[in-house]
DNA sequence: AATGAATGAGAATTCATTCAT
DNA sequence: AATGAATGAATTCTCATTCAT
């Protein structure tokens, strides 16, 4: 699978003989469905995106509570196999996104989809009455973001002491601060 | 200048004509100095990775108070003339060296030391009495650097309404909660 | 062919472009097969030790009594079109395998099978009473050998006065007596 | 010294590095020196051949009686300390003559010498009665010749069972067996 | 639909060589 | 006399891509 491949060595190394290598296929074949290299690969990456979406959306779904529906997609990114790598491959998306105008509407796509779904859970609960934020939604959405998005960065390069636990609780605590949940919330959390 | 290269083009893509069309010299002097092409661009990799460190341990040091030093610290990474390139630049270092093993030590470097520097304010901060975290100080490190992280990342996709003065702000509002500071010190920032 | 390029120009100097440009297809084609030029010129210098072997196979087979089968190896030796650019090449052949262990099995290969097909013809003529030999037969075969390779030597590097006919009659002779064959036989010779 | 690293690379994989790095000098100061690579190789391809002969002369002097010459320069040739080096040196040397036409009067000049060497012996020999050989006296200096330039290869390429001392043994006893030497001398060698 | 032969562009790398000091 | 900076030519090698089957 092309995904694989792009997510192991990266969007500027991945090539068509790796892919052909994991698929048990020809190169040909490959050139067949996808014209050029860079098709093939900008293909997989916006499948990949999509999918990263679709899981996040489905999550959401399943939880009702506001706090707990930002705790479900915490767990569902820590929850990840292979988190390491995964925070690799996210870290490569974005980077490869800078660089290539192409890849860059895929990864938009990821992060307004990610924010549109806190967003929701942040003015539900703020309309509930759970959370009392200092900062208006967007800041509190931009704020938790980017703690996510740090501690992958830590995850992908192995900090020392990182862990998908340590991610989880560092998350959790981070976004109580910013939403002023009640303690028992947080320490439930 | 090797740096420039490796910044722009990421350490897959760079090639020596880059970095000696970019010197106004020949390939095969580039070839003189560093054997390798790897070799080149490791200790491009090395020297900017150093340079990030200096900068900071310096601004550090014009600090005095525990609080105006993390300040000057976020300000010092947010009055970057270039924010978005040099925050793709930290983007894809730390991806780079997820992948190529000789990197992964200098980037634990500057972590490391970006670290132990953030450290050093938070401990003397909550021994002068100015922060009352709950988290142990190794943790509020960590939070506080992953947000920072994170605000680098959304700077370097460019995402949409992200500024150097919304990084600053951010940065510092969560800081400010983690450390628990006065609401004067907080609103101040 | 890359066996021609390779007795052309020597192991060391043999490079893909001679090859490309002789059997008249592009560079990459021969990249296709052969993965590096050495395993490219590693398997030709295998092939032709291989025909060599052959050769010589196929003559020893088509002779029966022992002397006339080593004059019948002499004589494909010497009849050979070009001697001169074949000895030079056997020559090379010999000096890089001293320097490239890879090499260094097939010229063994070719050792191997000329002595052992000698060996049999001077054991099969021991045992017949054709031959009365004073050493050993291994040292018989390792003095025929080391004449026949030395007028290679003195054929390749063009000794004045060297030539196929002057090659066969003093291999010939010291054959005759090192084995001792009566006097006729050395006299035909 | 230019001489060695040709002795061990080959005339055509010798770098000026090498040679700068062994004598631990510049590549500049060598380029004083001798003008071109080449030049240089050429050069040091002819000191070698130079000196190969001054050793058999002096060699061939301190000995009186025509056989005991033909010993003492056999003895000559095996007594050396790296037997297979040397033979492997010979051989680059005879073959790298071949494909280079400057290096072909060098060759040529040692084989001159050295047969000079031996004729003389054998011209001796023959006038005081000590040898009876059959061949006309140039065609005896070519054979064994050619029966120590073959066991030069053998040994080279270290065919199994090879030694100096199998080399002198069987040198001399074809050597003998040429001459018609009494047994004795033959024995004695 | 699938394969593999064949090509050519682009990059790294190795070296001799030139030149200023 | 000696060094090292600097260059350019020649080569290998990696890939995407094209094409015939």
């Amino acid at each position: 699978m092309a995904a694989r491949v792009l997510a192991e060595r990266g969007f500027e190394a991945a090539r068509f003989r790796d892919v052909a290598g994991v698929a048990g296929v020809s190169i040909g074949l490959l050139q067949n469905y996808f014209n050029t290299r860079d098709e093939m690969f900008e293909e997989a990456f916006s499948w990949i995106c999509q999918r990263l979406i679709d899981r996040w959306r489905g999550r959401a779904q399943r939880e009702s509570a506001p706090w707990e529906k930002i705790v479900g997609l915490i767990e569902e990114l820590t929850g990840e196999a292979d988190l390491p790598g995964h925070s690799a491959a996210w870290l490569e998306f974005c980077s490869s996104a800078t660089r290539h105008p192409k890849l860059r509407p895929s990864v938009l796509r990821v992060y307004e989809n990610w924010r549109q779904i806190l967003m929701e859970a942040v003015q539900e609960g703020v309309a509930s009455g759970a959370f009392h934020p200092v900062l208006p939604s967007d800041e509190i959405v931009d704020a938790i973001d980017a703690v996510v998005d740090g501690l992958h960065l830590a995850t992908a390069v192995r900090l020392d002491g990182m862990s998908p636990e340590r991610f989880r609780r560092l998350a959790l605590h981070v976004a109580g601060l910013l939403l002023a949940t009640s303690d028992d919330a947080v320490t439930v959390a």
